[in-house]
DNA sequence: GCCAGGAGAGAACGAGCGTTCTCCGATTGA
DNA sequence: TCAATCGGAGAACGCTCGTTCTCTCCTGGC
């Protein structure tokens, strides 16, 4: 998809659709009355719904990283840099509305059904767990630490969606914070 | 639901096709094909969709946490009974087929438009975490300990979920065994 | 033997889905 | 000024959903 004023309005209206209720409860008509914009020109940029729930996977999967980047970039120190990502998280997940990591809902969701959908899921994780490995190490954190790190944070990300609170994220950071080398 | 064989017959149906393919992909009718029942006495035992799915959740937190309760139970030691939690874990994720964790995945799915769906999963986790509390603190752990299980836990069930593999229960296993005193 | 009653299966219903098609108004070139 | 073409809006289509209804058949009492 093209970057226009117009993708922009698609793809903000489905992304934050698509997360509030879920993929299959929105239908193309309240994405299209989100958006202002009309059916045929949504499916001009656009050729089916999968490719519109990939789409947005997709350019959400650039806009968390690069928040993530900012959240660490306030640290100049590499294990305030590990520590920034919990910060950062739990800043991200504390919004009215929130309802955990997207991706591990679209899993939950589609997972079962669609193939692409599993691929850009995996896509995404692997990307941030190697962005966290590459953070550990530069704290001077082992590989094994790494990946503990890594499953503290998807444990604290699924269950602060699940209950609503981001107390687990801040519990994990403490935890990653005796983890790491002083 | 009371519990006969056609109430089992139906259970046992919904709960593997919902596993399998999520809640809104799989329509009444094919749970009436699996079952062998008809619409009718479906309709009869189960007054709606939404109740068949909260009764699935149900009957599956029992058997899931008397697998669970099976799994410790294999050992004496109250340390090993913790490692055997995730010794466990692995095991049950490993089948084919597998997806994760079923509560997980219906949050991602239903969180965002069932309440009762919210109100099962957190029960659900809820109830994971005191009984893993209770393992920690019997092994020596402090809370602080057992949240740290809790959450590693969490992270390794849904990242086995998403790349298909058991290796983030086995590796998480490993960081709890270095958490827990000797 | 016959009629009343209940349970069975699956057709039917209204709604909503993703996607396409039709119609209408605006615009452009001579 | 007019005709031809393009693009927009949303009505329409075929399908599937959860749920209900109808019709049929089987059973049991007199």
């Amino acid at each position: 998809m093209e970057q226009t004023a117009e993708a922009t309005r698609l793809l903000d209206a489905a992304e934050s659709l698509f997360y509030e209720d879920g993929y299959q409860a929105v239908g193309m008509d309240r994405i299209r009355a989100a958006s202002g914009l009309s059916l045929k020109r949504i499916y001009a940029m656009c050729p089916s719904k999968e490719a519109l729930t990939l789409a947005v996977l997709d350019r959400r999967d650039d806009t968390w990283h690069a928040a993530l980047e900012a959240g660490v970039d306030r640290q100049a120190d590499p294990r305030a840099r590990v520590l920034a990502v919990f910060t950062w998280l739990s800043e991200w997940l504390s919004g009215p509305g929130h309802r955990g990591c997207a991706w591990i809902n679209a899993f939950g969701e589609l997972g079962g059904t669609s193939p692409v959908v599993v691929a850009a899921v995996r896509a995404h994780k692997d990307r941030f767990r190697r962005r966290l490995r590459q953070l550990v190490e530069q704290a001077g954190g082992t590989p094994q630490v790494g990946q503990a790190v890594f499953l503290l944070a998807e444990g604290a990300m699924v269950t602060a969606g699940i209950t609503g609170e981001t107390i687990a994220v801040d519990q994990a950071r403490e935890l990653v914070a005796q983890l790491l080398p002083a």
